[in-house]
DNA sequence: ACAATGCTATTTTTT
DNA sequence: ATAGCATTGT
């Protein structure tokens, strides 16, 4: 037991109440740089060790794949590391090369291949291979487990078919984007069209559900699902299949889920069924061999876009743990000490933070010394504004001679932010990597390529055959393809049918069926090739049958030419998939392609500065952080300005800015932008005024002040009087009305006296959380 | 069947 | 500003 000690030994306490937890719940309430991950990590491995736990027995959900790799290879440089002073008698660091890399190899062989450490659209799609062709829909749809998984733009593609062609209606009126965006959001609440259909009184309400259901026939028809599907249909399956769910409920006996303030409605009902075998949660109560560990920061909630909801993690003491007070709770417990920025920089954050009214309170305690004010740059415009960027990297590289590109990032609220930035880096030539924005997996070209493995694994996929069937040019038009998806239509059979079909095809396509016959025949060739031969090969087969990067060769053009870099790029990537999963099939293979974000590509430790949205930067730490574009509209968002709660959700992005940065942080604005093409006066951002004026260096000669008050202050009149009379006496199932989204009822009340804040259901709106000393809140009897 | 031209939406954030 | 889209012309 040397050795447990030993590893447990450079933990606070309560860390290391978080990694000793065995059985049963526990909130880890993880503030910013608190050593979530550490927490995370080395309780899986404490699970092992100390209780000899089954890794097989071990689901951990992280919010990308990037953190569950991440994940995978601390665990086993903490087990390769403890086998290195058994083995060898050394330690870790003693054993030369080779050693290490047997160890690691032993290691991933014996435990860390069986633990499943993913994101929930990836452990999920995983589930679903196995059990997916148990599931039948509500109108008796099925899949089969070579489904495909639709991107965003597939499916926005099907939801415009059906709107213009199926329904015949106006895609101005409806537009394409925006319905898909109500579907998603009736998934994620869990709603099957059928219910869905319930819920809807208005006529647009009627043609979105009527939408829907054309949607899943659709998706049904390509055999194919959307990222909520993947979320969605295992909670339907596990409810329709007590078998299918016990089988995963006693596999799954320990659960952790990491960023757990994002997960939303149908991820919670995956943890719940899962923990509980579809017991309420209330009830359930043999935690014998089993538990639910979840990490999380309300602070950091940035995802309800995404239909996230952090009072999934502000009510888990009432799901799964003991609902005692914080003093007295044994299922929750809080990680204030910040290891990773300086205290300047925290007492920012902090100050910052506070302005919201909705949170579990929570502070982040410095260790690591005052460092440096921060500093704030007022600039004319998003070229001065980068070029302050420039200058300060260049400045600070000059005077730190440890410090390199790597150790910078400038974060931003939007993508097209990054445009200036980049600009002004190349003019400058310092090296850059930058994170999002276009995903690999979204180029046309790599998205042309994929749908040719995706036709090849799923037939019926018919969405990716007509991407590429006259891809590249073969003498397929418009015409022969209505013709074909016609004849496919007229028979009730998929496209493929009438493709694969050489009489058919000949009668349908005329002229044009020698371009179709070879498609087919190129198809054909590499689905029997699949059953043998790794991903590669049908790669680079595919490009060399179809002519694809020939074609592209003969265009010769800059652009053509990056195309086919990409190419090659793919055909890089399914070999690094190959050496690096333990399954390189070619369903496997298209899941990992499909749900792969450009963040996964971020290599540390390569010398240049990282530029990413604020989203994307959640979970990282950089020693120099350059947060620019502080100014009304852009951030907070305009969309955001006249909903209160939004403008919480973007200060908590702000929040999440704040403490990526260890060391120094840049807040800067700029006087006027260009927006579309043209200047636009911008005014600086709401959220300057709410960090301390006596921490901030700034160009500017004017001291900066708090111009916005607070809003929790009784010298606000609104507060005063009015609110007095019913501070108290909010309860759950009460009907109130609200200022300005009318009437609703309380769903959930937070907190008590004067931080009270309560959650209420809008029959249109969703679920809103408000403090109800300021949003003029009435009950009604 | 395909190229050229003009029009338009796009900008919040992403698994 | 610009890329992707739709409509038009060859």
């Amino acid at each position: 037991m040397t050795a447990n000690t030993n590893f447990l030994a450079h933990l606070n306490s309560s860390q290391r109440r978080s990694v000793e937890h065995y059985c049963g719940a526990l909130l880890v309430v993880a503030g910013a740089g608190s050593g979530k991950t550490r927490a995370l990590t080395y309780r899986i491995a404490n699970l092992i060790r100390t209780h000899h736990v089954d890794p097989a027995h071990i689901l951990a959900v992280t919010f990308t794949n990037k953190a569950a790799k991440e994940m995978r290879s601390r665990i086993e440089l903490l087990f390769a590391q403890q086998q290195a002073e058994l083995k060898f008698g050394k330690p870790w660091g003693a054993l030369d090369d080779y050693q290490q890399t047997q160890l690691r190899s032993h290691v991933y062989k014996t435990i860390i291949k069986d633990l499943w450490i993913g994101t929930f659209h990836g452990l999920f799609s995983k589930v679903l291979r196995f059990d997916i062709e148990k599931y039948q829909d509500e109108k008796g749809r099925t899949w089969n487990k070579n489904f495909s998984i639709f991107d965003d733009s597939d499916c926005q593609g099907l939801v415009k078919q059906i709107v213009v062609k199926q329904l015949d209606l106006d895609d101005k009126k409806f537009e394409p984007r925006a319905v898909r965006y109500a579907i998603s959001t009736a998934k994620n609440q869990g709603l099957s069209p059928d219910e869905y259909s319930k819920q809807q009184n208005d006529y647009r309400g009627r043609v979105i559900s009527d939408v829907y259901k054309h949607y899943q026939d659709a998706l049904c028809a390509n055999n194919a699902l959307d990222f909520d599907d993947l979320l969605l249909v295992p909670v339907q399956l596990f409810r329709q299949n007590a078998q299918v769910l016990d089988y995963w409920h006693r596999k799954f006996r320990h659960i952790l889920v990491d960023e757990y303030q994002d997960t939303n409605r149908t991820q919670y009902d995956l943890i719940q069924l899962l923990v509980t075998n579809g017991v309420d949660s209330k009830t359930f109560n043999n935690w014998e061999h089993r538990s639910i560990f979840v990490v999380g920061d309300a602070d950091q909630s940035i995802y309800s876009f995404r239909a996230a909801d952090f009072t999934i993690l502000m009510n888990f003491q009432d799901d799964f743990g003991d609902s005692m007070p914080d003093d007295r709770t044994e299922t929750m417990v809080k990680l204030e000490e910040n290891y990773r920025s300086r205290e300047n920089i925290l007492a920012a954050a902090n100050h910052l933070i506070q302005h919201n009214t909705q949170r579990i309170d929570k502070i982040l305690k410095a260790t690591r010394g005052e460092g440096e004010p921060i500093f704030l740059y007022k600039a004319d415009n998003e070229i001065d504004e980068a070029e302050f960027v420039v200058s300060q990297i260049r400045k600070l590289l000059r005077e730190n001679p440890e410090l390199n590109y790597g150790n910078f990032a400038a974060l931003y609220r939007t993508n097209a932010q990054s445009r200036p930035i980049e600009d002004a880096f190349v003019r400058s030539q310092i090296p850059y990597t930058i994170v999002g924005g276009l995903k690999f997996y979204d180029r046309r070209e790599i998205k042309d390529i994929v749908a040719y493995l995706r036709a090849i694994a799923n037939p019926n996929d018919t969405v990716s055959l007509l991407r590429v069937i006259n891809t590249p040019r073969r003498g397929v038009g418009q015409t022969t393809i209505d013709n074909l998806q016609n004849a496919a239509q007229q028979l009730g059979v998929p496209l493929w049918e009438i493709l694969n079909d050489e009489t058919s095809v000949k009668t349908v396509a005329g002229r044009s069926s020698k371009g179709v016959l070879n498609f087919a025949e190129i198809i054909n060739k590499w689905r029997s090739e699949s059953e043998t031969r790794p991903v590669v090969d049908i790669v680079t087969g595919i490009v060399e049958d179809t002519g694809y990067v020939h074609e592209l060769q003969t265009q010769g053009t800059d652009e053509a030419l990056e195309r086919i870099q990409n190419v090659q790029e793919l055909v890089n990537a399914t070999i690094q998939f190959q050496e690096e999963s333990d399954e390189p099939s070619l369903e496997a293979y298209l899941a990992s392609a499909a749900l792969s974000s450009d963040l996964d590509n971020l290599q540390e430790g390569k010398e240049a500065v990282s530029l990413m949205t604020l989203h994307a930067s959640k979970g990282l730490e950089f020693p120099i952080v350059f947060l620019v574009g502080l100014e009304a509209g852009l951030f907070p968002s305009f969309r955001s300005l006249n909903d209160p709660m939004a403008v919480e959700e973007e200060r908590r992005l702000c929040y999440v800015g704040i403490t990526r940065a260890q060391e120094m942080l840049y807040l800067s604005h700029a006087r006027e932008r260009r927006l579309y093409g043209s200047r636009e006066p911008a005014i600086r951002s709401q959220f300057i005024g709410e960090l301390p004026p006596e921490l901030l260096n700034s160009n500017l000669r004017t001291k900066i002040k708090a111009q916005t008050p607070d809003r929790t202050s009784p010298k606000d009149p609104k507060t005063v009087g009015k609110t007095n009379a019913q501070t108290t006496g909010w309860r759950v199932g009460d009907r109130v009305i609200h200022r300005s989204f009318g009437v609703g009822q309380i769903s959930h009340v937070f907190g008590t006296g004067n931080k009270q804040s309560i959650a209420i259901k809008f029959p249109n709106l969703g679920q809103k959380i408000v403090d109800p000393k300021i949003a003029g809140l009435q009950k009604i009897d």
